[in-house]
RNA sequence: GCGGGUAUCGCAUAAUGGUAGUGCAUGAGCUUCCCAAGCUUAUGGCGAGGGUUCGAUUCCCUCUACCCGCUCCA
């Protein structure tokens, strides 16, 4: 991951050009706004439908093995129970005063020291702080080493305001109390703990007009959930084969504890997830004899038979790549971030990041997961329902396999499992996967691309913004604005005007020509201003063709020239005579 | 959630305890106008709520939103 350098002030001309120009605004603005949320004006609108419908349209029209989906955002909260969203985040969490580190209300380990109090803190920055804090001297610690540690808490809280951390001066130093055994300090920073609080980043709402407890359920934190729980209803309606993929866009809502910059974090988001499921790599191995192994430069483009979890997931990786490249993100401004054992959930096998500079840094616009088997298992096991699929080669292929080899491999499995420890599947689990395998039935495996429709649009608009300084004859500059957005995610594809608006024969062909563009593309009307002018408000939201009526196109200059027009290109200002009759042509294949 | 900062027409900015100004943009008009041309003209603003005051955009308090740094990010 590369540091990309920051720079706010473009963020800030981005912004907004964004409202300016009608991409993005400020949600319920009249109202003093609503934290975290944003409103797509007339050309976000359009600019966010093009990027969906690309997406839509590589994922899944353009496929055989890939079906859409459209759920509902609201569903049974038992699936948050299944997927585990509801207990990671109904804890009562505890907030360290001094650092703002969370911990569970019940994993605070007891400690004994002496109770400390400051009653604020100053630099010599000119850096002043009134806060109280209270921190735990433990037994033996140094009061020195102790005071240290405030003081660089303190520092990295203040940040750059306070200056250096061994500068800090802290006030009105006393002793509080001795403390036995108390659980009412971080046990890593020693700083005072708040009130428990339950801590739940799912928006909770009421399905039904009593709003009662018993009604509760949430507004969902991701799409996928959606499609693991529609998983048995999509294959047993769609005549489809593991390895086959769902797809679905749609809004997930999550209550963020700092939504922060523009729209990249939000609660209210449109994401654009894949659950491509596959076959365990037991499987693959049972009917082809091997499993093919990835390595450099190996051919990613075409899926083959013997591919296990790990090509799927490369070749994923690939595909999406190649999506963004053909959207203008090109490989110079992408980057990838594959997470360490560490940072991987536990069910998680691989997981890589697209990540896209940003003007306030490199950030992820999308996370590509190799998720085994653990959501549709868990499905399995909370809703009763068997989520397996009956594969008939691999019932062939294990038919012909003798008693001594299925002990084997029943074997295999167990030591498999033995060797996650806590993580691992209970023996008699193990035992029953095997059986059912061995009459060709498995819980597939899944590969997840999971892209934010809204990051996408931001890392779009960030990256096609463009600013150059113009200079005129007379040697008077100005700074012009342009969106280089790719021709096929532009709001408008072309813009249409008359050279002149008191002309009513150039006004009437402009809009002949207008009628006749509208019927297959985004066009723009516009007779006001200078010529110049409409170029460069065309230019500054990205449109990527000007289409200009003269005199010409009446015919002043001869019949050569009677109604052709000039085509004007946004990225170089080249211009091309084209016959009226052939624009639509013309312009198709150079938005395609 | 903590600390710091910001809030003046659509955007960018100025000044002020006493009728809020400018540039750009926008609307109308004139112009044979191909890269933000010129001229005329119009619309439009002190984030919200309290307080101090004869009078507050300005001073004070509260709230809200946004930005930066922590923190969080299934």
């Amino acid at each position: 991951m590369s540091a990309a350098t920051k720079e706010p002030l473009l963020m800030e001309k981005i912004v907004s050009l964004c409202k300016r120009r009608g991409f993005i605004f400020q949600s319920s603005e009249i109202y003093g706004g609503c934290g975290g949320v944003w409103d797509y004006g007339p050309l976000g609108a359009e600019l966010k439908r093009n990027l969906r419908d690309a997406w839509w349209r590589t994922m899944t029209r353009d496929r055989d093995d890939v079906l859409g989906l459209d759920a509902s955002i609201l569903m049974n909260p038992a699936i948050w129970k299944a997927s585990g969203h509801v207990d990671t985040f109904a804890d009562l969490m505890r907030e360290c005063t001094l650092t703002n580190k969370r911990v569970r209300a019940d994993h605070v380990d007891p400690q004994s020291g002496t109770a400390m109090r400051f009653s604020g803190a100053e630099s010599p920055t000119g850096w002043k702080s009134a806060r109280v804090i209270e921190a735990l001297l433990k037994n033996g610690e140094h009061i020195e080493s102790f005071r240290k540690r405030v003081r660089a808490f303190i520092a990295q809280n203040a940040g750059e305001s306070a200056g250096a951390a061994e500068l800090i001066v802290l006030l009105g130093e006393e002793k509080i109390e001795v403390v036995e055994d108390s659980v009412d300090f971080h046990p890593e920073t020693g700083g005072r703990l708040n009130e428990a609080r339950p801590f739940n980043l799912m928006l909770r709402t009421f399905l039904g007009p009593t709003a009662t407890e018993a009604d509760v359920t949430y507004l969902r934190p991701e799409t996928a959930q959606a499609i693991f729980a529609q998983f048995k209803n999509v294959l047993d309606s769609s005549r489809i084969k593991v390895p086959f993929g769902i797809c679905q866009i749609g809004k997930a809502f999550r209550n963020e504890v700092t939504p922060k910059n523009f729209t990249f974090r939000s609660r209210e988001f449109e994401q654009m997830e894949l659950e491509f499921f596959i076959k365990p790599d037991e499987a693959i191995e049972a009917v082809h004899g091997r499993v093919a192994v990835y390595a450099e430069g190996v051919d990613l483009s075409v899926p083959q038979d013997d591919w296990g979890w790990e090509m799927w997931h490369r070749y994923w990786v690939d595909q999406r790549t190649k999506f963004y490249n053909g959207i203008g993100l090109s490989t110079d401004v992408l980057d990838y971030h594959w997470q360490t054992k560490e940072e991987l959930a536990h069910y998680a096998r691989a997981c890589v990041d697209i990540l896209c500079q940003f003007p306030f840094g490199t950030e992820e616009l999308e996370g590509i997961a190799a998720r085994g088997d653990f959501d549709l298992s868990a499905h399995q096991k909370h809703s009763g329902k068997p989520q397996e699929f009956f594969d008939e080669p691999l019932k062939m292929a294990v038919a012909a396999w003798d008693d001594a080899r299925r002990s084997a491999f029943v074997e295999k499995k167990l030591a498999e499992q033995r060797d996650k420890g806590a993580q691992g599947l209970p023996e008699e689990e193990t035992r029953h996967w095997c059986e059912r395998f061995f009459k060709g039935n498995y819980v597939p495996h899944v590969i997840e691309p999971s892209a934010g429709l809204d990051r996408l649009a931001l890392a779009i608009l960030c990256t096609a913004f463009c600013e150059e300084v113009k200079t005129d004859d007379k040697g008077k500059s100005e700074t012009i604005t342009v969106l280089r957005l790719h021709p096929r995610v532009a709001p408008i594809k072309v813009g249409i005007f008359p050279l002149l608006k008191n002309k009513p024969e150039l006004v009437a062909k402009a809009r002949e020509v207008h009628a006749l563009l509208r019927k297959s593309m985004v066009c723009f009307y516009d007779e006001t201003a200078s010529i110049g002018r409409r170029y460069a408000r065309q230019d500054e939201v990205g449109t990527p063709f000007g289409v200009t009526v003269d005199f010409e196109t009446l015919g002043e200059q001869g019949p050569e020239l009677q109604d052709t027009v000039t085509v004007r290109e946004r990225d170089g200002g080249a211009q091309h005579r084209i016959k009226i009759s052939d624009l639509p042509a013309w312009l198709a294949q150079r938005l395609a």
